[in-house]
Parts: structure tokens; C-alpha cells; sequence
DNA sequence: TATGAATGAGTCTTCATTCAT
DNA sequence: AATGAATGAAGACTCATTCAT
């Protein structure tokens, strides 16, 4: 995993799993019936609940599958950095940008349904994105000892930055005139300029 | 109005539509039946189609007053400025951020809820958010005439700092642990980084 | 209701409870679809639920009004005898056969449909249903004092009188060929050999 | 057959049927799923109908089976007896018995689920049931003309015989506080009081 | 003005049953 | 012989909405 972080194949979602994130994403859990779900996977309603016990059940792993993969990558992309606090904080943002671009569904999903879990079910979804946040904040405040960084607060700041990478999910479509590249690079600038990177070669700006 | 864009009283929602902001903000459109908000008003379900023909305008309502309220305060702000781009720019960012801050369930909804709108309503909302976002995109593209901003995507950069102000509502809730005015200050930082302006004065920073 | 024990009029159902009473009757509580019930009491289905939350409460309250009917009758009758435990007994056990021949389909879910309900409502009819017999073998015990009765183990008499009783739902029909006065003496006969009645003036037996 | 009419030893049912019968004695029939059946037979929802067409024939062979040994065994008893319908009355009524006693959940379901059969299905079960009060009232009739009994009607005391000893069923919970043999010699008393067994040597009484 | 009562259409879910493998 | 996968029909229940009063 350490090698690939950057890269998001198609994901592993099967096709009961697939039309119910389609669903949600295009109506909301409330909005997205059962039936919907199963003509979109070409299934019955009982096929349907063959694989899956409930509509509970869907969200469930549509999004734990979603918060895992983003896991697994910003944990990956923290560990082959360089080193530097800096350097930590470049991979984990671009990592957090890549899979907002890559699973841009997922993320909407993720992040819109939360109330619609269960409790036990969301907490683990929060305990997932406060870590997400930590990753960050912490290297934000190693970044202001070793001088890389200048932030009066770390933990402002992260959130911040983790709001505005999950706020592409909001309009980015894939195909549209922006470069995926590019979103990367105009988005890393935003979040390094948020978090107080004190640059000497100034980083992309949007 | 345009001495007192900084100033957000009490909203002007009646009983039913007070409601039913709560329980779209609690549980969304879909997971919110029309007897929950009748519970809530104190009213009968009768009772509450006496004021509001259908859900579907509790809802155009509760957004449109958010709307309209937040293009007023930010065109007030923008016509308040000094006259230089970065003096509109810190205005018109400024009431966004305060409107969130101050309004935080009708703009939770109203970014959450966009796909529960009929068509025609939608139109309406997204053109608002539209001149929003022009009106902040403009601003910093004025500014890099003018030599206060640097920002090779000043529509980019206006998105970004649009998405950023809305992400407030997500988090942030009256008497907790951050005071309203540091907020002002900490993503009006953000957002001027964001959006490439060059300091002599630097901004207070997150 | 002491001087009244001996009468059952028309039962005091709504038409919904009346519907469900049949229905649970006619096919037992799982074979029953609430649009079954519906439709016998003349009601849309949610017509029906304005009046009861579930399948589950039109059962509790069916089987409820029955217990509290049967217990109603059969204490007043208890009060109402001569003193003697023997005529306690008879009193008890003949309203006890009143209520079945009367109450018939009542009788018949109440007994049929235990193990439908919820538990802690099932507790309470247990209760009920534990009252009536310590009722009627306390009387036997006290009988077995008093030289009117000779029965070994009134507790075991007691549940098979109970058991006979309420084996009368199980066949009678209103109209048939046994005119109900008959029954009751006929059953009150068996009910005192089961109990070990000692009689000087023989009662009528079957 | 005619020798052992006492013995009940482990009935045949196979697998699937044994899991019905628990199942349906536990929920009722319509309460009662395949797939519960599948589950407590250890097969799978196919498996279970490799075996028996339809949950329909799973009653069907449960009652009918049970219905056969009943119908066995009282008919051996009533040929077993000592000639004398006095003997003949109490060797059918101990097979009863016995049998409720032996075959709690199989009389329980056969007595409960009447109405759940198919009509056919269920006239051959009426037929097995008539034939055995017949068998009872017929005794009572004769030992009428011999002098045993003094019973106004025999059918009725017939019904009344039979009901009993099918109660003994709804409560009986092998294990218990009392013993087999004391219910056999309880139940017969009962049996012949209600019958009106004119007793030189009385017999066990409850 | 306000509400108890009602409803057609829809919700999620489970049913008994079958079939390809 | 045994099963994973599938399904039409039905289950209990709730929806947004209306109407008589």
C-alpha cells in the first residue's frame, strides 16, 4: 500500500453496493427507497435483501468501505513521506484531495448521511474522520517547531483544511474542464496557505 | 440595511416554518415527516397545511428566507467597503462568515437540501449562490489588477472560500468553545490566503 | 355488578376491536393481515391505525377487555355467594361457564393467542388467569374443611375445572342444539365431581 | 400393538418434521416461517423442500402422524380391555391420556391448528377426532345399560372426557413437579366423575 | 380557525417457493 | 442430494394530503 497511495483504481463496491451509493448520492438515504436501489442493480427487492440485511446495511458499508480506503491511503501516504512535518502534511492533504476525486460519491455520501447511521455505526465514522483531522493537526504543530509552519491553531486550522478537501466533492465531476492534476495542486496551495506553510519556493496557488 | 450587515437579529420564521428548519436540519427533507413538524409547532397536521400548502413549501420557504437574507447582508457588505477590491473581499467574506455563523440550521439545509427542491426553486437558490459566488470571484479578480491579490483562479479561489465559510455551519454550535468574533477573524485569514492577498499587514491566521 | 354477575349483554368492542376479535378468532393473530381487519370493520387501513397504533395492541386490548370482563364477572359472583365455600365454588365456576358460552370468541383468542403477545402483557393475563383458578381452589380447600368437599389436591382440580371451562369456546355455537341454561348446569355438574363435590342433593350431571 | 398401547417411546418424526412440529408448536403455523423450520432442522430453505413439498404438508404429516398413533393406540386399549365398558372407559381414556401426556407438542399443534389445514386435510382429522369420542360416548352408553355408569349424556360427557385430557397438553412440561402416573390416576378420576362412574372401589381422585 | 378522522400510495421487509448449478 | 440466488406477492406500517365538522 505504501507505494500506491496515489492511485485509486475502480472501486470494490459490488453491484447491489454500487447502485445503493448511486442512489444515496443522487437522493439521500431517506430520499432513495429500496426499490430504487434494486432496479438500479438489476435486482429484485428480495435479491436485493438476499445480499444485503437492510437499507441500514447499505449505508453502512457503502460508507465504511468509503472511510477505510481513506483511511488506509492517508495512513499510507503519512508513512512515505519524507520525513519532514511538511512533507507529511503535502501527502496527507494530497491524499485527502485524491480520494475526494477519486471517490467523489463515497465522500458525499460519507459526509451527508452521517446522521442518517446508527449511532454505534456513526461513531466509528467520527472516531475515523477525527483521525483523519489529528493526522493532520499534528503535523501542522510539528511543523511549527521545525519552522515550516506558522499557525496559532493547529487544530482550527486541519479542520479547515479537511472541510475544504471534502468540499470538492460538492461540484467536481470527472470529465469537466478542470484537470484532475491541477485540482490537486490548486487545492494542496489552498490547504498549505490555510495552514500557515511558510514557504521559500511558493507553493501552486488557486 | 446597508449600516447594519454585521447585525443578525433573531430570524423572523414563524412557528411552523421554525419547525419544520429544525427538523429538516435534524433529519433532512426526506427523513422528515410532515407530522414531526406539526409536533414541533405545537400545531395540529390540519392545522399546519392551514399556513403551508405542501412540505415541499416548508421547505422553498425556510431556504428562501436564508437566501434572501444572505444576499442582502453581503450585497450591504460589498456596497459598505472602502472602495479598494480587498476592502470588498474582507466585507463580503465577512458577512458570509458571520450569516453562517448566525444562521447555521437555514444554511445547513440549504446546502444539504438543494436536491430536495422542485426544479424551478432550485434555479432560484443556485442563481443566488451563483452571485455569491461572482460577487467574491470579481472582487479578487479586481484585486489582482489592483496589485492586493495574486490568484491565478480567482473562480477557483471564490469557490473554495464559498465552500469554506459554508463548512462552518457543519461544525460550529452557538456556546461552544470558540467566540463567534475569533471565528470571523480565523477564516477571514483563510479565506484571504486562499484567495492569494498579498499582506504588508498580514491577517490574523488560523 | 355484584347483583349482575349473571348477565353478559353485548360486548362493549368497537368495530375495529370487533373486526380484529373475529378475524383473530376466525384465523388466529398471525394468520389475521391487518387488511383483513380493515376491511371487516369497514375501514381503510390507516383508518384502522388512526384508532390503534399495531396489530400487536388490537390483540392486548381484545384479550384485555376479556380478562377484565372475565375477572369483573367472576369476583362479583365470589361476593355474591351464600357463605359457604360450596357455594362460592358454584358461583365462581358458573360464571366461569357463562363467560364462555357468552364471550365465546374472546374466551377462545385469549386462551389461543398467549403466545402472540408481547410479555409483559402476557404477564398480566397470566396474573388474571392465575387469580381465577387460586380462586377456585381455595374454595375446594376451604370446602375440604368444611365437609362439603373431598378432593385431594385442589390445585390440580382447580386448573381442571378452569381447563374444562374454557373448553366450551373450543365448540360452542350460539343457535346450536344445547340451549345454554343447560350447559351451565351440565358443566357446573362436572366441574363439581372434578372438584369432589360431596352432595347430599345430587347435582345435575352431565 | 394391542400389548404395548401404554408405551409412547420416541416418536419417528425425522429432522424436518421434528423441526416443524417445534416450530409450530412454539409459534403457530402461520407464525412459523420455512426458513425457521430450515434453520432448527439444520438444512437448507431447498434442502427442506428436497424433503416435503410444501410448509402445507409439513403440518399435514405432523398432525397426520400424530392423529395415527393416537387413533392406534386408543383403539388397541379399547381392544385390550377386560370385555366390560366400564374397563373398556378406562383403558381408551389412560391411552388418551397418555398420549397428551407423551406427544405434549403434537396434540397441542394437532388441537390448535385445525383451521390451519387444508379442508380435506382437516375432515380426515375431524373424522379421527369423531371417532374417538365416539369410541368414548359409546362405552359411557353401554356401561349406562350395564349399571356402571349413570350418565345423562354420553355424548356430551364424551366431549367434556376428551376436552380434558386435551388441556392436559397446555400445560403438562415434562420434568415437572408431578409425575406421570399421579396424572394418569388424577386424570382418569376426573374422567370418570364426569362421566358418572358409579364406583364400588373409588377410584383416584384430584 | 382548528381538528379528528380518513385514505391511496408508498415505505421497508419477509413470505413461501423455485431454479440453475 | 444439496444450495446460493432469485422472485412475485404479501406482510405491517407510515406517508403527505384532504375533508367534514
Amino acid at each position: 500500500m505504501a507505494a500506491d497511495w496515489r492511485e485509486f483504481g475502480d472501486d470494490t463496491l459490488n453491484a447491489p453496493l454500487r447502485a445503493a451509493l448511486e442512489c444515496f448520492a443522487a437522493h439521500g438515504y431517506h430520499g432513495t427507497s429500496i426499490r430504487m436501489v434494486a432496479d438500479v442493480a438489476g435486482l429484485s427487492v428480495p435479491g436485493l435483501y438476499h445480499h444485503h440485511r437492510s437499507k441500514q446495511e447499505l449505508l453502512n458499508k457503502v460508507v465504511g468501505a468509503a472511510m477505510d480506503e481513506l483511511l488506509a491511503h492517508t495512513r499510507a501516504a503519512a508513512e512515505d513521506s519524507d520525513g519532514t512535518p511538511a512533507g507529511r502534511f503535502d501527502n496527507i492533504v494530497t491524499a485527502l484531495i485524491l480520494f475526494h476525486l477519486s471517490r467523489r460519491q463515497h465522500a458525499f455520501v460519507a459526509s451527508t448521511e452521517m446522521r442518517s447511521m446508527n449511532p454505534e455505526v456513526r461513531a466509528v465514522h467520527v472516531a475515523s474522520r477525527d483521525e483523519e483531522q489529528e493526522m493532520i493537526s499534528s503535523a501542522i504543530a510539528e511543523g511549527n517547531e521545525s519552522g515550516e509552519f506558522d499557525c496559532p491553531s493547529p487544530v482550527d486550522a486541519a479542520r479547515a483544511v479537511s472541510s475544504l478537501c471534502v468540499s470538492i466533492a460538492n461540484w467536481y465531476r470527472p470529465g469537466g474542464a478542470l484537470d484532475p492534476n491541477d485540482i490537486v495542486a490548486q487545492y494542496l496551495g489552498f490547504c498549505r496557505s490555510i495552514a500557515g506553510r511558510l514557504d521559500d519556493a511558493p507553493a501552486p496557488r488557486g
